[in-house]
DNA sequence: CGTTATATTGATAGATATCAATACGGGTGG
DNA sequence: CCACCCGTATTGATATCTATCAATATAACG
């Protein structure tokens, strides 16, 4: 499969409406680099691990090409994949708490990755990057209630619906049709993101096409109808 | 019903292990309060609201007596509750990302918080207190996705019984019995919050007890079996 | 003390998981 | 270059779990 790595100098952001959220553009608001602050930069393989749950928090880190997901181990074994993220994204925030990585973060093709060193990001005091990362926390700790929410009241199909939807997004956000993209993610990943099986990803798929939203061929997906897709019918009341 | 008030002057920490990350702590040790920044009080009658979702961000409060929930309303019209915070607890921090409060906080109990004003906590440069805000942020994050990945994967009674190690953990924390104390929380609430319908909270608390691993009459509970209560059979793999 | 909210319990329906069989697809080695 | 193989995806039958509907009991509150 030819690397069709999706790769940004730095186009439209990710977050529509939200651009003061991040960090490629708010580190390039802030003064040009502050002294002493240095962005590594890291390439990663597909399948190769960027950072894994447990070990030390050293640093933060924007997504510049590829993909990555993260994946949050349980005491007993269980997985899930707690994210999908892509150029302009940042990973590991949630290190800063407890010093130490809370979940794994893998590449999904070949990417590359800026590294911002923690102790120069914080210690340094660049009062507007620590401020910026705040904001890119609250907005993070946001999105996870959205997706609790999601998980909790929604059925299959409209989990699925809002994924694709969201995706779509990301997709335009990085200069990509919004409407025409290839997943990268298995149906066990996206499984595990929406809290569903392998096999009922599979069939809200099939149902979504048999309405005429979408069209599907394995990763091949074509979304026929965005609005449609953002109403698929709720599930419950809470 | 006597109201039976958690008043804490300051007692243990609520996170047990984390003393660092909370903010009564924390601001004891920045140099007992910076000068400018107010600390104001308020207090809240049982069902009063101490902010609305959508208002703009005016502060960030600390839980110094009583209880509070926070609710969140989707655009459909749904609302699940988003958590439940006790004395030494921190609400609003999900609105630093786009200045306006993302949930809708109501007092569970008469309250009493601290108020720490947003344009003093931020622009008067703290740095101490903002790099505080910041790993409270990241500890959120995680804990949110925690227990998205309990929504996602285990089953009705043991999310229950997560939910009530987590009480038990915080009940200790204040200085309270950790096994025998009243629930402020209706089922429906409970069951919004876990999300289950009220009386699938209800059985699996039938449920719990006929496994003799707790004692349930309406809000009253004793917890017989703390570890039982962790180990609760967990449902599904990712 | 009565009225309303809350809780329990049962019967049934609906949704997703589980188990199983088959099909597809890409990569590897012959 | 093709064949094989293993990971992935689809689809069906059935089991399991939780929601829903309903009736009653209990507790809270004015």
């Amino acid at each position: 499969m030819h690397s069709m790595i999706a790769t940004a100098s730095h186009p439209a952001c990710s977050t529509v409406g939200d651009t003061d959220l991040c960090l490629p553009c708010g580190l390039a608001r802030l003064d040009d680099r502050p002294p002493g602050l240095k962005l590594h930069r890291r390439r990663l393989q597909r399948q190769e691990a960027l950072f894994r749950q447990g070990e030390e928090f050293r640093a933060i880190y924007a997504v510049r090409a590829g993909s990555l997901k993260t994946v949050m181990h349980a005491a007993d074994g269980t997985e899930q994949v707690a994210g999908f993220h892509w150029a302009g994204e940042i990973l590991g925030l949630d290190a800063i708490a407890r010093d130490r990585y809370e979940t794994t973060a893998v590449a999904m093709e070949d990417a590359e990755v800026l590294a911002l060193p923690y102790p120069q990001a914080f210690g340094l005091e660049h009062g507007g990057l620590q401020a910026l990362i705040t904001r890119l926390l609250s907005r993070e700790m946001v999105r996870e209630r959205e997706r609790l929410q999601l998980l909790s009241m929604y059925s299959a199909e409209s989990r699925l619906a809002a994924f694709l939807v969201d995706l779509s997004r990301r997709m335009r956000g990085r200069g990509f049709s919004p409407v025409d993209f290839v997943l990268r993610a298995t149906r066990a990943e996206i499984g595990s993101y929406l809290g569903l099986k392998l096999e009922t990803v599979s069939r809200a798929f099939a149902g979504l096409q048999r309405k005429s939203l979408l069209q599907v061929d394995g990763k091949q997906v074509h979304l026929r109808d965005l609005p449609g897709l953002e109403h698929v019918g709720e599930v419950a009341e809470a």
